[in-house]
This record gives structure tokens, C-alpha cells and sequence, in this order.
DNA sequence: CTTGCATTTTACCGGTCGGTCAACTATTGT
DNA sequence: ACAATAGTTGACCGACCGGTAAAATGCAAG
């Protein structure tokens, strides 16, 4: 990894923490080049607006996600429902371990984009919107695979999927304004009784 | 009504749709003010901080839901599940309508304040988790009902409550996403099949 | 040794941010 | 009528916003 590379990195890392722990309004170019050690000039060399930095906050967040506890729980030798259970475990933890160390829930930086930006930019909304699509089908691949084992009755796996992400998502959200991950703790498991039957023939 | 609170409601109006179509961050109270046609210092007058005028928004956005189409679906007359029938048809009609005028859909002003202010306004997010506490209840209420009618098996109607909510705002949410309100209409009915079990004695 | 490119530094841009202040004008109660 | 109070005005504050430009440096290939 050359210099240059290492600049650009400290520029995401720093932003990441900040994005997720205050807002994308809220926190500055300036604030975030002086925590990596970095000049302004420095960082438009690398990032040509604030909205590019924000892409690859996301992309890295992304790749976190997807490399880290979500590839566990989604681990095609775990039984598909048992992958929902594991993922919500997951997002609880991960949220108490934010708390602990940060005093405060954060809650998931893809919600929290999406509420303060989709309305403005239309770029980063169509980002998140992919990163919604992507985990809506690690719920739809699950959801299929239950149902071919027979382990629940057929449903509308992809609305079923969709619904169950608006959850996490929502419970999340309900959870970050009581400042509790525990509130995930109580209605996290209850995704599972999300049913969208199939559109009758 | 006299010309001070005329003013003062002036500014709470320009705040609201600004607020609601972009962020708390976004909006400057120099543009709110040119739009109410006021002064910043008359501003002032009235509001001792942006944080303030913030408060004020939320309360009249929580009586307009309180007294709007929550009040109509949230009929005691109504059989209880209908009433959260009710609820979702009129916030994806609404949602819809927003659309319709505005180009965008806007969401939950509640659920985007709470994701954008709750780690840095304790006092905001206090406000905030009020009225999601008494969106709770109209569920709690409900459900309590629908369960004495026998209308549905027994369950844990607070924690089934705060499900529902949880749901309906992460609904929103992802609609938000896709500026697409169909999704409510697509994934509502669902919050129906939630359910957090009583738990064993 | 030199050319050329990537990177970094520094100073700077106009504009906006939330908030303050003192002077001024209406309105109200006595 | 007068004093007190409520409301309004417009200029102003320092700080910060996202973004720019040009010069200085590091570095690698020819």
C-alpha cells in the first residue's frame, strides 16, 4: 500500500466514524481532513465533492457488512431460518458493542443516510438504495431455501425478503431514539413471523 | 389571533415543509425566515434557538397526525385490527399525495429527525421518542381490544405494539429509498402478521 | 540528470451558519 | 396621556461551509 493510498483510507476512516455517529450535514470537509492528519487541498485531490466521500463511506461500510458478521450469518451450511435469527443476534451485538464504546446506539448509517439525504441527492439515494436491494435478496435466498427445505410454508419470499429488511430497519430506528440496543434484544426475533402470502392464482 | 402568533405560526409553517422535504441540518434559519417573510431577529423573538423552533415543528406535526387521519383510524367505533388497516391505507395515501405534489416521497418527519438528531440532541430526541411512545399506545390500545374481543389470539400487545410501529416507520423508510410510496402499499397489509408472544408463565 | 506525474501544502474564495444587539415601532393596560 | 411591554427591523458577529488554485514537493521512469 503506497502513501497515497494510506491518505485516501485515513479520509474514508475518519468519515466513517463521524457520518455514522453524527450526520452527513453535520459534519465537515475540514473536520474530517484535520482527524486524518490530511490538508483540504489533499483531500480534493483524491475526492472531487463531499458526495464522493459519502460513496465511499457507504462502499466501505458495505464491504464491512458484507465481509463481516452478515457473511457469517448468512452462511449457506446454517439452516435459512436459523441465518435470520443469526443476523439479528448479529445486529444486536454490533449495536451494544457501539454503545459501550461510544456511550451511544448509532444505528445502521444506511438508514441513517437514507432518512437525511434521498430527498437531495439522488446519487447517493440510488447507492443506498442498491445496498437495500442486495440485502433484501441475502433475506429472499434464505426465504427460498426454507421454503424448498419445507421448513415454513410457501409465501412471497420476495416481499416476505423486503418486508423483513424494513423491519431490521425499523426496529433499529425505533431502538437508536431510545438510545437501547436492547430494544432489538425484545423485537428482533419477531421477524420471523413476517409472512406476504403468494398472490392467489 | 393576534399579529405576534401570527408571525410566530408563520415561521413554524415554512419550518415544517422544509424540515420534511430536506433535513434539520439542511434548512438555514436565514431561509426560513425570507420564506415566512420575517426578520432573523424577529425570529428570535420567538424562538430563543433553531433547536427550539425544532421542538415546535414536531409538536405540530404530532397534532396534525393526532388529529388528522390517526384520529380517524383510531376510531373506538372501528373493530380494532381494522383500525390498523385504516393506519397504513391513510399513511400511503398520504405519502402518495406528498408524492403527487411535492415529486418526492418525504417520509416520516419523525423517523428522519430521529435518525439525524438523536445522537447529538438529547432534548430532540427526547421529544421524539415521546411521540413514537404514543403512536405505541394507539397500537397497545388496539390490540389490548382486538385480543378482549377475541378477534385475535392472546399475545404480548406492548411488545407486538412497538413492533408494528418499528414496522410501519422501516416501510416508510425503504419507500423513502425507492421515492416510491407503492411500497407501503405493497408491504402494509404485512404488519398484521407480527407477533410477540406472551411470555410463559 | 531530467522530465513528468502524483501528491501535498498553503492561502484563499464567496457564501452561509446560528446567534446577538440596539434602536425603533405598535399595542396594551392604567 | 403615559409608561410598560411586545414585536420588528436591519446591521452585525465570528465561525464555518464546500470548493479552488497555484506553488511546492516527492518519486519514478527514461
Amino acid at each position: 500500500m503506497n502513501i497515497a493510498t494510506d491518505t485516501r483510507s485515513r479520509i474514508v476512516a475518519a468519515a466513517k466514524t463521524r457520518f455514522h455517529s453524527r450526520s452527513y450535514a453535520n459534519v465537515g470537509i475540514q473536520e474530517i481532513c484535520d482527524n486524518a492528519g490530511v490538508q483540504k487541498g489533499s483531500f480534493y485531490h483524491f475526492f472531487p465533492s463531499k458526495r464522493d466521500l459519502a460513496l465511499a463511506v457507504i462502499d466501505e461500510f458495505a464491504d464491512d457488512w458484507a465481509n463481516g458478521f452478515v457473511a457469517e450469518a448468512f452462511d449457506p451450511a446454517l439452516p435459512p431460518m436459523e441465518r435470520i435469527d443469526y443476523l439479528i443476534d448479529a445486529a444486536y451485538f454490533w449495536q451494544k458493542s457501539i454503545k459501550e464504546v461510544h456511550g451511544r446506539m448509532l444505528g445502521c448509517i444506511f438508514g441513517n443516510l437514507t432518512l437525511e439525504v434521498s430527498t437531495q441527492d439522488d446519487i447517493l439515494r440510488a447507492k443506498l438504495l442498491a445496498i437495500f436491494t442486495r440485502a433484501k435478496f441475502r433475506f429472499k435466498d434464505a426465504l427460498d431455501q426454507a421454503v424448498a427445505n419445507g421448513d415454513i410454508a410457501p409465501l412471497n419470499t420476495s416481499l416476505t425478503a423486503e418486508a423483513m429488511l424494513a423491519y431490521l430497519e425499523g426496529v433499529i430506528l425505533l431502538a437508536k431514539s431510545q438510545n437501547d440496543p436492547e430494544l432489538l434484544y425484545r423485537l428482533g426475533p419477531a421477524i420471523k413471523t413476517l409472512r406476504i402470502e403468494l398472490k392467489p392464482a
